[in-house]
DNA sequence: TATAAACCCTATAAAAAACATAGGGAATAT
DNA sequence: ATATTCCCTATGTTTTTTATAGGGTTTATA
């Protein structure tokens, strides 16, 4: 499952991505339209912004705003950016490997390349829908 | 990510897979081979019983076997089973279903519309691979 | 230039989940 | 009888997630 970390996020892309012929949008009126904590939120779009996918403004009349294409934002890198590994194991995490301390051979692990091919099956998923299928949803 | 209890399971089930012509297994040598702790091994094992994917015997000789095809135990099971939902948002889980509280209609949302395809895709890959699929790898 | 609005940033606390251990009970081979 | 092995429930520990706190910086506007 994603944590609510993801889950605020994804709605707020989609908030951005519905609002997008406004300026800036104000973290409180995202919070307060999911009613998500407006402190919590506001870290998450801090991240998000970090890793490229907002704007923002200072100052009065500011808030945050998409700067990226929802075609541009897949699934992928919403939950890699927030939760972590999208591969179910460490050994097989592209972005987050770590080898598993219970397995001596990880080249002879038929969990390990089980897992590889499901990790390669389930980012062509993450990969391919967007924000934009999300908001064709809405 | 798995957590270590699904993790060790399919550990177990792999050592439980590779010993078939045994009648039975010791909790103690599938604990010893992956260095996991013996009772917590312990507890999951008891789980996969529960669940009539292993049978047991007591006493002196006893321990533990499969008694399911290999190929009749895909990853979805299991993981289902140890860790619980294989959708990424409760409100689209088949088995552990929860409305997202931030989430007013969930007809109209498009998160929950995308999640939900996602599921979909997601379920095709862990149901078809099996147990048989780890132990052909191994 | 004073003020209020709004994001920026780091630290810490609270709650929940995951991970692990403990210990006695029941069945069984020898 | 006894040692072995699984059965079952409870409890403790650690880690992660979730949330809050509080002051800092920037900016529009009067």
């Amino acid at each position: 499952m994603l944590s609510k970390k993801t889950k605020y996020a994804l709605h707020a892309l989609t908030y951005l991505g519905k609002h997008r012929e406004n300026k800036t949008v104000l973290i409180q009126d995202i919070a307060e339209e999911h009613g998500i904590s407006h402190k919590f939120l506001e870290n998450i779009l801090l991240e998000l912004r970090k890793a490229g996918y907002l704007g923002s403004k200072k100052g009065k009349g500011g808030g945050y705003y998409l700067i990226k294409e929802p075609k541009d934002i897949p699934l992928s890198r919403v939950i890699r950016l927030l939760d972590g590994p999208i591969a179910l194991l460490p050994c097989v995490s592209l972005n987050y490997y770590e080898p598993c301390a219970e397995c001596k051979d990880e080249s002879h692990c038929g969990i390990n390349r089980v897992m590889a091919q499901v990790r390669d099956e389930t980012l062509k998923i993450l990969e391919n829908k967007t924000l934009q299928d999300i908001l064709e949803g809405e």
